[in-house]
DNA sequence: AACTATTTATAAGA
DNA sequence: TTCTTATAAATAGTT
């Protein structure tokens, strides 16, 4: 528009059309800015250049997410809101399983028994104590798998040494080895024999590493307002 | 720009703001597709009048759509992702803490013992037992103040027939009304006296209403993808 | 980035 | 709202 018309099509000069770009932009964006003032308007531009480089201009009375809030409540189109509004439906919803099943476990650790009836808590009576039963159960089940193992290893180190005696002994009378001096105890030195296997399961580890069970887990969490 | 050069602040007289904004914002709208054409960009032009009239240009070559999704993909990262990010990291943690609440229940329940070694049975059958003796006594409390209000109701109700029996016997000793034909047994007639207050406490209502104890609370819920 | 001839936008008025 | 037009502003091509 200066030192001669153009036409209005395509720069194919890569370098003159970015410098165009660029003058033009500027021009927009000042335009937009003198419009901002002088009708008390609200104006965003967004734009990107044919490399694809981003360039925005927004009004200063207001925010980009502000002004894109504002631009939806408008038009209505919800560009984000039916996903946002789901994921705060899904927070909200998980919170409140979450305070249940908190409510749940406070009631089979004897708290918050309040608000139940008679019937209510001979209900809980029963269900925990069956479910201690099994518990039960359950503990002797383990226990008793822990010393079958134990014995069977036992009974496994037993053989392995019987077959090392009888080794021995067979070597004491091969005429190659010579005789040996005196029939020693070999399982007592070993230091096995004469221990039960279930005084292993009795002793086994106690160890307290993980012991993440009735973690009480975590703390409540935020909301999150939908405009801001 | 004619007919005489103003200053870039706010006009006053309102319909010149709003004349002025109709002209600018043509040309606005001009340049931008001028622009748009001559440098192959995207632009995207949105405002709002003082009155908050919307009204927007979009370069022909995209969609309003289109345009927000490359604007997230470029920009939305600052703007709304970590907003975005974190109420997925919370949906996450609220997730996590519920399946080990779950599996806390469960485990008071009597389910999911496998991965228990003998110390950590051994302290959920210690854990179980002390709060099933909390609920038993509770139940207890319960039922004895259950049988302990009965018996405050009775007693009152056979103060009450007391007074009235005395009552009715001063009347007949009283010569105006005449001598009463015979002592009857008033509390057998009404039903009461001989009834012990605890058979109430045992045959309460077994109401089964708002049984929302042990729900097992929900399903699970979906995960959100970042961009979309 | 600066200059400037020229085009374009537009303020005020009709 | 649109047209007119004098004038301010933007900018294409150049340096």
């Amino acid at each position: 528009m200066a030192r001669g018309k153009i036409q209005i099509k395509r720069i194919e000069n890569t370098t003159n059309r970015q410098v165009t770009y660029s003058k033009r932009r500027n021009g927009l964006f000042k335009k937009a800015n003198e419009l901002t003032v002088l009708c008390d308007a609200k104006v965003s531009i967004i734009m990107f250049s044919s490399t694809g480089k981003l360039h925005q201009y927004i009004s200063s009375s207001t925010s980009t997410k502000a002004f894109f809030d504002q631009y939806q409540m408008t038009v209505g189109t919800d560009l984000w809101k039916s996903h946002y509004e789901n994921m705060q439906e899904d927070l909200k919803k998980l919170k409140d399983v979450n305070g249940n099943l908190r409510k749940e476990i406070r009631q089979r650790v004897g708290e918050c028994l309040e608000d139940l009836g008679i019937e209510e808590l001979t209900l809980l009576e029963d269900e925990m104590d069956k479910a201690a039963k099994v518990v039960r159960e359950r503990k002797y089940k383990v226990i008793t798998n822990q010393i079958d193992t134990q014995r069977k290893k036992m009974n496994n180190e037993k053989e392995v040494q019987r077959r090392l005696l009888r080794d021995l002994d067979a070597r004491a009378e091969d005429p190659r080895y010579g005789l040996v001096e005196n029939g020693r105890d070999y399982d007592s030195v070993m230091g096995f024999s004469n221990i039960e296997p279930r005084m292993f399961a009795l002793t086994l580890q106690p160890s307290h590493t993980n012991n993440n069970v009735h973690s009480g887990a975590g703390s409540d969490l935020t909301t999150y307002p939908l405009l801001f």
